[in-house]
Parts: C-alpha cells; sequence; structure tokens
DNA sequence: GGTATGCGGGCACGGTTACA
DNA sequence: TGTAACCGTGCCCGCATACC
C-alpha cells in the first residue's frame, strides 16, 4: 500500500547528530569539485533510502515497501503484499535505526496504491481499454523502451497511475497490474487525509487513503469494447464512439454549454451500463478492494504505537 | 543570480439541481 | 435546451523558501 514516503524532519541537528552516532548509515559531505570546498549539503544511503541533509532540510525519501522486503531477505522489489503491519513493522524499524522521533516529522510526498493479479495481460488493458481519467487523456504514456507499460493521470497535488507491475520486473506467468495515487502536495495530505507526521499513518488514513484511490479510480474510463457490435442501433454506435474519443470531450469542453456536456456524459454512462461495457472496470474494483481488504486484515498488537 | 518547490488565498469553472 | 443559483474542486498566481 504506502510505497514511496518523502518526509523530512522538524529537528534537523538532532537527526543529523543521531545518524551521525549510527552504525547504519555513512554520511558524505560534498565538495565543489573546482574549488574544492566543502559543501553544506550532505548524502546518504540507508538499504534503498536516500538521506539528504541541506542547509534548511533532512530529508528522507524512498519506498518503505522495498526497504520492508531488503531486510525480510525478498530482495529490493516492491510487487509482492505489503500491508498494514507489515508497513507499521518496516517504518517502526526504520525510526529505531535512525533514532527517528515520529512527532519530529513532516512528510511532504506519498505513494499509496495496491497490486492486483488480474486474468488479462495488464498491456493489454493499458494499451487499449483504459482510455481517460475525468475524460482527459493521460499526461504521460510511456513503454520505457519495452520494458513497461505505464499510464499517468496528473493534477496538481496528486497523480493517479496505473502501470504494469509484472513487467516491471520481468515477471512471467504472472499479471500485475498497479493502480496508485501519488500525492505530491501536502495541503492535499493536510486536506484530505489529516497527515502531517508518520506518526499519522494509522490504520483510519489508511481507509481514507484507500477511499480516495477507490474515488479517483471511479473516474476512470475503462470500456470492454472499443466498437460496438453491428446489431446495435447506427445512432448508438455513433454516440459510443463519440464517447470513448479523448478528442470528442475536449470538443465538447470549448464547443457546448455544461449542461449539454453534462447530459452527454450521463447519456454515454447510460449507454455502457445498457451493454454492460463495464464489465473489467467492475471486475478492477472488486480486486482493488479485495486486496486492500486482505492487506489491512492483519495483527499488529506487538508493535508500539499502532493504531 | 536563476530555478524548483512549497504554500495558501482567491477565484473561475464545472457539476449539479430546480425550474421554465 | 436554457437560465439561475449553489457549491466544491482545482488551478493560477504571488510570495516565501530551498536549492543549485
Amino acid at each position: 500500500m504506502i510505497d514511496l514516503l518523502k518526509f523530512y524532519m522538524k529537528n534537523r541537528k538532532l537527526f543529523i547528530k543521531n545518524i551521525e552516532n549510527s552504525n547504519e548509515v555513512d554520511l558524505r559531505m560534498c565538495i565543489n569539485s573546482k574549488t574544492g570546498e566543502i559543501l553544506e549539503k550532505q548524502t546518504a544511503h540507508y538499504k534503498n533510502l536516500f538521506i539528504e541533509i541541506t542547509e534548511n532540510r533532512a530529508t528522507i525519501k524512498g519506498s518503505i515497501h522495498k526497504y520492508f522486503n531488503i531486510f525480510e531477505g525478498h530482495g529490493e522489489q516492491n510487487y509482492n503484499d505489503f500491508s498494514f503491519c507489515d508497513f507499521k513493522y518496516a517504518l517502526n524499524r526504520l525510526q529505531n535505526a535512525l533514532d527517528i522521533n515520529g512527532n519530529d516529522t513532516y512528510i511532504t510526498n506519498l505513494e499509496f496504491g495496491l497490486n492486483i493479479d488480474i486474468e488479462e495481460e495488464p498491456q493489454k488493458l493499458i494499451d487499449n481499454y483504459i482510455l481517460m481519467y475525468d475524460y482527459k487523456m493521460p499526461n504521460r504514456n510511456e513503454k520505457f523502451y519495452g520494458k513497461g507499460d505505464y499510464l499517468e493521470f496528473k493534477t496538481t497535488d496528486y497523480s493517479l497511475k496505473i502501470y504494469n507491475k509484472s513487467k516491471q520486473h520481468s515477471l512471467k506467468n504472472r499479471n500485475i497490474l498497479r493502480v496508485e495515487l501519488k500525492i505530491t502536495g501536502a495541503r492535499y495530505l493536510k486536506k484530505h487525509f489529516n497527515i502531517y507526521t508518520v506518526n499519522d499513518l494509522d490504520r483510519d488514513r489508511f481507509k481514507k487513503l484507500f477511499d480516495k484511490l477507490l474515488e479517483h479510480f471511479d473516474k476512470l474510463l475503462i470500456v470492454d469494447t472499443l466498437s460496438l457490435k453491428n446489431n446495435h442501433r447506427m445512432d448508438e454506435m455513433i454516440f459510443f464512439q463519440n464517447g470513448i474519443s479523448a478528442t470528442y470531450w475536449k470538443d465538447l469542453k470549448n464547443k457546448v454549454s455544461s449542461k449539454v456536456r453534462y447530459r452527454f456524459k450521463n447519456d454515454f454512462n447510460n449507454l455502457l451500463n445498457k451493454y454492460r461495457l463495464l464489465k473489467t472496470k467492475k471486475k478492477l474494483r472488486i480486486l482493488l478492494v479485495k486486496k486492500y481488504k486482505e492487506l489491512m486484515d492483519c495483527d499488529c498488537g506487538i508493535f508500539t504505537n499502532v493504531a
């Protein structure tokens, strides 16, 4: 679930002192290669996490999921299941290792996502049937030279990302689709989830994050087919072709009133329901809910500070 | 110095509803 | 299909701060 986490320490000096005394981290100075001047900036790698100390900030950034997998002996990957308790355990371990007081942190970036095993090839879905978010095309649609299938729908404070997790990790005989909400604005974390520090990442916040992920997922246009069969009415066939066209939606935005657009939207969705063209989307939604429940169904009472 | 990032206020816009 | 009104969302903009 929570994968990437980026946060800084409110008490920068204390954190530096703590990691300087730690056996876990080698803090490295940065030197200007031309002048030999020692810069204020210092960096360190701790497992897969990156620590950066600048003049005013001490920041930790990286995948907490991979961090967990490294010390559990599963390798540096994040395609397996990562339960709520695994997360709490990993965070607890990180805090102990680097002597981090949770209340002393401030989260600026967070990624919340789920990996679901699906029947079909994720590439087929991504390339053909996941068409739009909020009736807009993806901002990023990448292939990574054949090593991935990746869609990102970006807004100011967050992105909805959908990609082929099995291909990213070259997993044969697995069809893993990842659906992820990437939050890049701290104000979004505050406003929608009341998340400020790592101590806030409790069950209640996970539920809120998941609900928001579903809310954004619901705004995706995922259809089962790209054409209505010939036995359908001609007017409906044309209507359907318009509805799955991002250009058509863009035109609607520019040319007609919000009222007309609103009605088109309702009619289009009624058409999708009438011909049961949302089976794939419904299936994916069920899998997301199922996976979320599985990952939350754990008892982490042995840790302290766990909600 | 320039650029990137973070932040919050203000406001335009879109979604929605009621009514015509 | 149009008008009006309400409300929430998201985006722009200006400012501050961080970083290079």
